[in-house]
DNA sequence: TTGACGTATGCCTATATGGGAATACGATTG
DNA sequence: CAATCGTATTCCCATATAGGCATACGTCAA
């Protein structure tokens, strides 16, 4: 069974396939950081990423689309705002070499009994 | 500071810059699942995955590139294992957003902080 | 209105990809 | 030795990038 379905010469798959694939731009990576310590306008972003702002719109709308970013018009800015949903595509991913990840295993359990004691779970 | 150098034109980020890049193949990430339950050799996994050998072989050589892989040659086979250190780097990015994480994040992220001040990366 | 601001979009180029096909190459077998 | 197996490599192509630049677009201030 195929992954996915494609046309033709799928040379690479597109940066706005899934969450894997936008993350994979460093760039993108460094903005997502930023807007983890809080939603930014894309000026903002532009002057701490060091990149031109068309640069940085574009890398917004890879992200938007993949749903990693969520805009809101406020005036004549865009403020932007870190979506971690997608991101969990690719944690379940890693999960699955859970147990390959050897000595993390032990210490696992204990963790995650912890976790299971102080639950809180703030939805998401 | 910029992230990264380039002489021009940098299209996208080459597949064998880091985990990252080689593991937004999906075909790839099928063949790390594969190998997650035990080593096989080239042609099993084109059986498997139902992928043509060479194209197999290609997405191996990428994964060797990174270290997500390793070889082993036996007789005329070579026989490939996972290496789960590199998919570190990716796991440890995804802890920097712990915080708006809601739920087993943290465990993963403790247990990886504790791998890493015990064993320095082994693989290459 | 006009103009400035904040952002998005369009056009451009070089690039390396993923897969198909053919073939090269080393190891094994007869 | 030759033939075959298991795998890697090469050549081919169409594709969509990432960034530079210019510009379009909507919003706000005079």
């Amino acid at each position: 069974m195929p992954i996915w379905e494609y046309d033709w010469a799928m040379a690479r798959a597109a940066t706005t396939t899934d969450a894997f694939n936008a993350v994979a731009e460093p760039r993108r990576r460094q903005i997502l950081q930023l807007l983890a310590q809080g939603e930014r306008p894309v000026g903002e972003l532009a002057d701490l990423t060091e990149l031109a702002q068309p640069v940085v719109s574009k890398h917004l709308r890879v992200l938007r689309e993949v749903g990693l970013v969520t805009v809101q018009e406020q005036g004549r800015q865009r403020v932007y705002r870190l979506n971690v949903a997608p991101l969990r595509e690719i944690q379940s991913w890693l999960a699955s070499f859970e147990q390959l990840w050897q000595e993390r295993f032990d210490a696992m359990d204990s963790v995650l009994e912890d976790l299971q004691r102080q639950e809180k779970g703030q939805g998401q």
